[in-house]
DNA sequence: CGAAATTTGATAGACGTCTATCAAGACCCG
DNA sequence: CGGGTCTTGATAGACGTCTATCAAATTTCG
């Protein structure tokens, strides 16, 4: 229970070869005879041999250098990670990974290609991105690989290209999530939805209000979706306008970002009056104060947390050229003012 | 960009002291001057020394043993993460980390308290459990701790003890969150809740349970409190008689465990009859399949795959006698029938 | 001042793996 | 059977840290 795990010396013995010729097994370099090989194999199993990283890791001064380049400005999803980026590189730093965490010019698909072609030419062991739905980033992305730089795409992703691993959630799951949410804030009662988006021509959103209308059906009605561009006054203006012409309206659902100026608007509201119910996405300080005082009823979130484990994850496990563990999407989570997560209010403090 | 990472003789020659010196001040030994020290530490800093983890391992060939003790039985909670224990405990051989997982009957404290005893003897670095409320668990975690064994309590939680941590959901939390999903479904209506649990002097139980009216204040009736000994058989034929007895229940909130039988008899009802909002605790085959089928509307899951992972976490880092990171509870998580995660099905499929 | 105590330096060996090199042995083919 | 190719063994040095030892230098204190 206590002895000391094998080592290739021990595996080499009990197959009765060198060690060399163990060490060429299991790095899989040419010059081993197939019996030799099959020995070895053998002996690996009955010892229950796990090649010590610790080791492998100090011989080979393995570094890892990777780019995380996510998009600028003051969207507080993206501050979100990026302190969690930061959060990780250092963490990280004791295991010889080092993460360069770079800004581009949000919904400027020119800044991030020719940010990509910087990158293909410095010496990285892995990319991961925002990617926006555009040709010229899935050339980006080829000139990467083409350099033998894997590619993970980050909360957006772009199908067709060459990337390795898509992390994020799947938007159509997520916007039935919400269709599910609003049926039973509705208690079996009809009611009409306000759509809000930055723009129907982002796929994100239009995936999310469509996995909406998906639960829906025909039982509720839609209202024409708005399209906020994701800039809080263009929200705050639109949703203000629409709620006063239609006051039919029994719940919003916000896909998009530029919430802070739904919040804005929702304060401005008398207290005890009746309001729609508030759907939005993504926990940032604006839409949970939000939830806490009870303006809004529930945030769906990405878990940028466990969005940035699994991009370390994938490039680290690229990078080696092995296999992909969870490849499954992100899911949503549900907040509610009752199930908000403690710790966040101090880790987004502590960011600044 | 791409240098190499400094190394502790780096750092001694910075200081302008040894390498021996050097040493002695980052492990702590004694006899170095102030001054000294004070060099070598600038000299930390100036050059950002962090230390390689995995040489230290390799030199110190360290070995984490843990020892993790579940209820065994059929409860499909603990077998998922007895499944989860065994995945975990075969990924982490790599990194010289052996998790011995171990049954002892449930709600048997005897049992697990001479596990226990049997456990302060072995050679351990440290140990997880589901504490059971009882001195005699509070003894066998003093005994633990008398060897300098580290103690970590999984799920459920033993807060006059010694243990170092708890790892697991805030079942006040847990209630509440039900409770918000109870008003949200009743739609602004009033209602009538049907609560199960397995036994009231389970704490747990009661905690979920006093959650819920929190939240509910006075505008739902609460029926009373089923105690079905989480099992199932029971479960069914209790909440069947309720059912058949008090028309007016518009949800249950099943806090405990033995829901098997509730889907049973869920699944027994004219498929298109009206039946109440059905709420119950963790995403196991059963009611994934419920929820998947609409039998039940939600499911709150306290993410085992979480706990599995940061338990690992806490064991090691009091293992290593550091400081703990991420204290704060477990987030209890929504699971709709749209927002499901995908792997789970086959995860489980896999463990068999 | 001198003896004792404290601080410092130099260095060696170990941890397990990786990489590389060189020589020797086994095998094949003409 | 001789020359070539393939396979194998032996071994050395490196990675960065930890532990230990011994001697030398410095400080403390009676």
């Amino acid at each position: 229970m206590n002895r000391r795990p094998p080592t290739l010396s021990d595996v080499a013995r009990r197959a009765g070869v060198s060690y060399a010729t163990a060490d060429r097994v299991v790095n899989g370099r040419a010059g081993v005879s197939e019996k030799a090989a099959r020995n070895v194999q053998a002996a690996i199993e009955d010892l229950g041999y796990v090649r010590n990283v610790a080791a492998a890791n100090l011989s080979q001064q393995r570094l890892y250098r990777f780019a995380i380049v996510l998009p600028a400005g003051s969207n507080g999803f993206f501050q979100r990670m990026q302190a969690l980026f930061a959060e990780a590189a250092s963490r990280l730093l004791a295991d010889r990974v080092s993460l360069q965490v770079e800004s581009v010019e949000a919904f400027d698909p020119e800044a991030l290609t020719s940010r990509m072609t910087a990158l293909a030419e410095a010496p990285l062991d892995g990319v991961a991105l925002v990617a926006s739905d555009d040709e010229r980033t899935a050339a980006g992305i080829a000139a990467l690989r083409a350099r033998e730089i894997p590619v993970v795409t980050l909360v957006s992703d772009l199908p067709g290209s060459q990337r390795n691993a898509y992390v994020g959630i799947d938007n159509v799951v997520a916007g039935r999530t919400v269709g599910r949410l609003i049926r039973m804030a509705h208690g079996g009662r009809r009611g009409r939805v306000l759509p809000v988006v930055g723009a129907l021509s982002a796929r994100d959103h239009a995936e999310r209000l469509s996995g909406m209308r998906e639960v829906l059906g025909d039982d509720f009605e839609i209202a024409p979706v708005l399209e906020g561009r994701d800039r809080h006054e263009m929200v705050e203006t639109l949703v203000g306008l629409a709620l006063a012409d239609d006051p039919e309206i029994t719940a919003i659902y916000s896909a998009g970002a530029g919430n802070a100026g739904l919040v804005r608007l929702l304060e401005a509201l008398p207290p005890d009056a009746a309001r729609p119910y508030v759907f939005l996405h993504e926990l940032v300080p604006h839409s949970r104060r939000a939830l806490e005082e009870g303006r809004i009823d529930v945030i769906i979130d990405q878990r940028p947390e466990e969005e940035v484990a699994r991009v370390v994850e994938h490039l680290t496990l690229l990078a080696d050229r092995r296999a992909l563990v969870r490849t499954d999407p992100i899911v949503p989570t549900i907040f509610l003012r009752e199930n908000l997560p403690q710790a966040q209010a101090d880790a987004l403090e502590a960011a600044g």
